[in-house]
DNA sequence: TATGAATGAGTATTCATTCAT
DNA sequence: TATGAATGAATACTCATTCAT
């Protein structure tokens, strides 16, 4: 009884401690993955890390999978948040722009935290088919389409299925490739380099 | 009489019977993966698959990840196999039908066995490193910038390192991706036009 | 209601059953010593003998060796327990006197748990070199030399050095010997007359 | 049929072969045994080491045990060999010389293989109580209260059970000791002032 | 709600022993 | 008789998950 009348405060401050004891749980989970591997990111360790109770662990997340998965959505909020509002300007932009601005995003995006990007794309799939967590996955693929035929009339190319295809899968892989197994090409001029090259890729076979 | 001629020397009944007994287990274990992934590929697991004990899989590899190791390398010698002798006659082709070659070798090597390559370089990479099964790893972009040195004066490209580097990696995503996750782009039709695409989207960026 | 005044503190509670838990498991590794042996000892088989899991016994022990290790450690510091305040004492007697109090002592503590001891010197030794839980080791051994140097007008022996092995070694000996192979001998009239008759024997030797 | 013609000589020559084979086999379980202890002592190791198969092992041996106790049993057979007819002399000598005579031996006893004889002592207890390859266990035990009996009247000890208890635990314990633990003593000058200490302390618990 | 002790099915690995050749 | 491939019960140890406090 006494307690009700401690309730409603009180309850502002749990929640934000269950905010904090989220956080830490996610943080120590992002943490281990990069610094020891998926194999090692058991539960208890996790809950370690982060100061909390295994308990508590299993109060928030129905499971490991589940913690994992929320790493990974939250790492796909901070990419997206990234991306969003670059993405959406190059909807408007010709053809030449528009590919320089969505390589340049994708190099972006890729290097908001390449070490948790890693894990995540190379050890995370067995996760129960967390289907991957591409920038460019299908949701990118049918927007840089409909872009494709917005613009149809300026494009050699005729099949545009076929050429988003190859596009995307090529600003992907190159992007992805560059931040993680190159990280000598990484000084900024380099980068540059590679951003110009692959849009000149793009640019020469879209176009004439 | 069930003595027969004795022909067979007996090293070689035991010798065929121990071969016979490391193909079921790299079978095993190859079936699994496929079927189950990485993490339910346990030694026991493997071994009841394979029809024989836990103790005749210890007796031919020193553990799980030997056993990987060995179908890893047993899928890397397949691919090889199939894609050696093309790869050596690209050396001396212009560059338009070098490219095609290229790309439709790199297919062919992904299709040996597709849901296998898929698991061995999604799930696999704990493996002690088990330096990447890239159809096209930095082997084959050694290879392909000598090509392209040699084929410098056709070219349009400056820095062959670069160039290489893009053109390597775009392949190898192009391929990769459109056997295994598009299996809808499977017809036959369908991978002849992606495999032209692909080249024609090489060509046009490395020549004029 | 049932949680009255809340005298207890949470830890205590938690203490008190890891404490439990592991003096159970203790409990249990020191009587499958005994009952059945050093190879009997499995992990699975001290957790259920201990009505604990196995899960529990490596949240406080790192393997088995520490397990036994411990009983080692818990069965030395009762035999020290028994026998330092009187070795103190021993110091200033006179020869006669102190091998007496020695030989009585090291019956003693061979009497502490016999069975435990038997097997803690017999099986152990395997146990990673837990350096032999000798009643009279070096340690002792030391010290017994220098007790002989403060007496050395009183003796005939020249090589205290030599003296000390053979003595301690003899003590150590008989008293074992007596304590665990020869339980006809334990009648305590019996073994008061080994007492003296040890001592005799030292005595003897060192002095005229 | 044919075969009957054969078998004869064969036999022979078989028989040979088969010592031969029961030969390598304690051969390697003893070396096993000293340099890798006994727990690397498996069946298959040691018939590897032998040049013989498994398959042969348990030809000749019925199991593991059996091997352990052949090898313990030629081992006590070797020192019986060194021991026994210069016990047999101590018989009719006086106390004093015998006495000597009598560590003399024993250190002898320890001198064949010292090693092995530490393996088989602190290692082997386990093998389903073999029971102890003392030296000088209960068989000396009655030959030595034989001989004191014998001598009765030269003693000044009256309980000869007890006397003989002593001193035969004290010969063993004293050279065991020497020899394995005390490698620094084992000049033969030091061996000897040894030998000679500890009859010194017999005799004069025996004698006046 | 938080805690962390307890759980126990699951995993890799070994080794004495058997048996078809 | 000799061989050595095959066996499988046994063992040490881990970790996701539960539940009494």
């Amino acid at each position: 009884m006494a307690r009700k009348l401690l309730t409603k405060p009180r309850k502002t401050a749990s929640q934000e401690r269950s905010r904090a004891t989220v956080g830490a749980l996610l943080e120590a989970t992002a943490r281990i993955l990069v610094k020891e591997g998926f194999d090692k990111a058991s539960t208890n360790r996790i809950a370690e890390v982060a100061g909390v109770s295994v308990g508590s662990l299993y109060q928030y997340f129905p499971g490991k999978e589940a913690l994992v998965a929320a790493v990974i959505e939250r790492h796909r909020q901070e990419i997206l948040q990234t991306v969003r509002s670059e993405l959406a300007k190059a909807w408007t932009l010709p053809v030449e722009q528009a590919m320089r601005k969505l390589v340049a995003v994708a190099v972006k995006a890729h290097r908001v935290d390449p070490r948790l990007h890693h894990v995540l794309t190379e050890q995370i799939p067995r996760v129960g088919r967390l289907e991957t967590l591409e920038t460019f996955g299908r949701e990118n693929f049918a927007l840089f389409r409909t872009y494709l035929e917005s613009r149809r009339d300026e494009l050699r190319v005729d099949d545009l299925e076929l050429a988003s295809f190859v596009c995307v899968t090529t600003i992907e892989a190159v992007t992805h490739n560059a931040v993680l197994h190159h990280s000598k090409l990484l000084t900024d001029a380099r980068m540059d380099a590679l951003v110009e090259e692959t849009a000149c890729l793009l640019i020469r076979y879209l176009k004439g």
